[in-house]
DNA sequence: CTTTTGACTACCT
DNA sequence: GAGGTAGCCAAAA
């Protein structure tokens, strides 16, 4: 796209809220969240939604998002772009790689911990 | 209204 | 296993 989405839409107020409920040290992916969100929401409009988190308050902890596998697919996004890899492994999470260690014990599903 | 794009995912070859 | 194609939704032009 060309130029940043809107913070306003109730979509990204959605997604924003999930990933700021992402727990210490825990990560999840795209298409988790988008699930969560009614699973009509494609992953892709979660990611893109992400490329405008760092214009939201309160902050949005997107270095928790990956994509499926714990790839840190949208490390380069961050303003420096080893920053994403810092801030996971600040949280006691391995990244070797651009990818996260033990991905599945670290997983954090939206869809299950909020349904609970 | 149509086209393009994107930090994705799944299926197919 | 790796690469290509398609489906998916939302926003901007």
């Amino acid at each position: 796209m060309n130029d940043v989405p809107r913070a306003d839409s109730n979509i990204y107020e959605a997604i924003y809220d999930v990933v700021r409920s992402i727990p210490h040290g825990r990560v999840t992916s795209y298409g988790a969240i988008a699930k969560c969100l009614g699973a009509k929401s494609g992953a892709r409009l979660v990611g893109y939604a992400m490329n405008g988190s760092h214009t939201v308050l309160p902050y949005v902890p997107a270095h928790r998002v990956v994509n499926r596998v714990g790839l840190l697919t949208g490390r380069h996004h961050f303003a420096p772009p080893e920053l994403m890899q810092q801030l996971l492994e600040q949280e006691g999470i391995k990244v070797v790689d651009d990818q996260v260690q033990d991905f599945d014990s670290v997983f954090w599903d939206p869809a299950i911990e909020l349904s609970l």
